[in-house]
DNA sequence: ACAAAAGTGTTTAATTTACACCCATGT
DNA sequence: ACATGGGTGTAAATTAAACACTTTTGT
């Protein structure tokens, strides 16, 4: 069968990373998808991809998924989790991605196995800038995904079902968090993840007595309504309560 | 750097699995290592391993971890659940394990990373049978751990880390269990996994009241104290308690 | 008769849920 | 003045925690 002898140096045919990340606007959650510019016959065919490649064989899959992260999409130092490895053998016999792979890879035929990793950051934060084979990378809405390449969407959706569990049983982390925000954004961003609505004065009863969120004295300007206090991680609080487990009803 | 071609047929030269499988025998937690049968001059270097090889590139991750476990070990039709991936480019650069690699492998020398599984299951209902380079396959205890080649100390640790967090935030799945058990077994083996005592009456009223588990007719017999009644999964009624998500408090 | 684990309820404390009004700001 | 989201408390229902005695069997 197909199997990868080396020819690019460094880089393992066998092995790749593949990057969800989950992006929030202050009301809807996106992922970030990257046009591989392929010119399709049919626009309607046209698919899409996660950012994602194969990984150098001195490197490890964490440092991987940042450094293809950063190559195709311009963002660097974002935390990534890796949430699960996808090796189906017909992974990538799609017709156009097995023309996509001929295109840019010495070893196109090559059984991948991808490593996956998620994150989830604001969206309006950070900038954009496709390089290597990604035409573009852009925020796409989570629901009504596009066409995708491989097995991304069943990637995405795992993803999703993983961010959802975690979110439940232990708190978002400040990871993924900006460093400031209300908590009319955090429960908006909660209620983007779990897809359902949460009750306000239940919400921030629950969340404040976490007590890993410290007010600042800093509050929003500019805003047609009284303005909403800002608030901050502290980290080494979040720690104790990440290390002890613990239960987390919204 | 260390990079895979392929000689040996069909085996991918840089993707592994391994296979954590925990076994209870009513009292402790147990792990299934293998022997490789090195000799070693000095006894007390002597280290064992998980069962664990190369997949085949014609096989999915879940299939290989299936077929790698019951050419080492003997055991079948274990369900295998996938819990992460290791992939730290050192992982295989201990000195026995290199010199283990280099009498077993076509390319001992490849980048390897390896995808893990786990599972739970009675120690004492399985047969094992050593094969393969395994020249002996057998339980170990959880705690005090021997020497063990690779990461798969590491890979073990986060084992348990994941069995723990699944006990207490989903119900042990019917997969992991046998077909009949009392409801004190099932006290014993959360005990165990989660290493504190539980109250009896407290957590029989919760397990009982998801309703999974039935009662059945049959009893203990021949145990020198009031026999316990035997209970049972139903797997209907489980699978709607995992896909509901909830939390679980002993 | 004794040892050993099975089986069973109640009381108290903590947590969760549902629910409505005033406040501060920009336009 | 009005529209917008911020901010706040309480009562009722549910759930969790602590705790001790009787039962059934084998030896």
């Amino acid at each position: 069968m197909r199997n990868g002898n080396s020819t690019e140096s460094g880089v393992n045919p066998n092995v790749s990373v593949d990057c969800v990340i989950f992006g929030f606007d202050g009301e809807k959650l996106k992922v970030l998808l990257i046009d591989r510019g392929q010119i399709i016959e049919d626009e309607d065919e046209k698919s899409y991809a996660l950012p994602g490649n194969l990984i150098h064989n001195d490197e490890n899959l964490d440092e991987a998924a940042g450094r293809v992260l950063n190559e195709l999409t311009g963002l660097h130092d974002i935390y990534l989790e890796q949430f699960g490895s996808f090796g189906d053998p017909n992974r990538l016999t799609k017709e156009e991605d097995s023309l996509w792979l001929k295109s840019i890879r010495a070893q196109p035929d090559a059984r991948v196995i991808t490593v996956a990793y998620y994150s989830l950051i604001r969206a309006d934060q950070f900038e954009l800038h496709a390089s290597s084979f990604a035409k573009e990378a852009f925020w796409h809405d989570i629901e009504a995904l596009p066409n995708l390449g491989f097995d991304h969407r069943e990637i995405i959706d795992s993803a999703l079902k993983e961010l959802k569990f975690k979110s439940k049983y232990q708190p978002l982390g400040f990871e993924l968090l900006p460093e400031k925000f209300t908590l009319g954004q955090l429960q908006k961003l909660y209620e983007a993840i779990l897809n359902t609505e949460l009750d306000k004065r239940n919400f921030r009863r629950k969340i404040l007595k976490m007590s890993f969120l410290v007010p600042l004295k800093e509050k929003q300007i500019g805003v047609p309504h009284k303005p909403a206090r800002y608030f901050t991680f502290d980290k080494e609080k979040y720690q104790n309560y990440k290390s002890n487990d613990f239960y987390f009803t919204l």
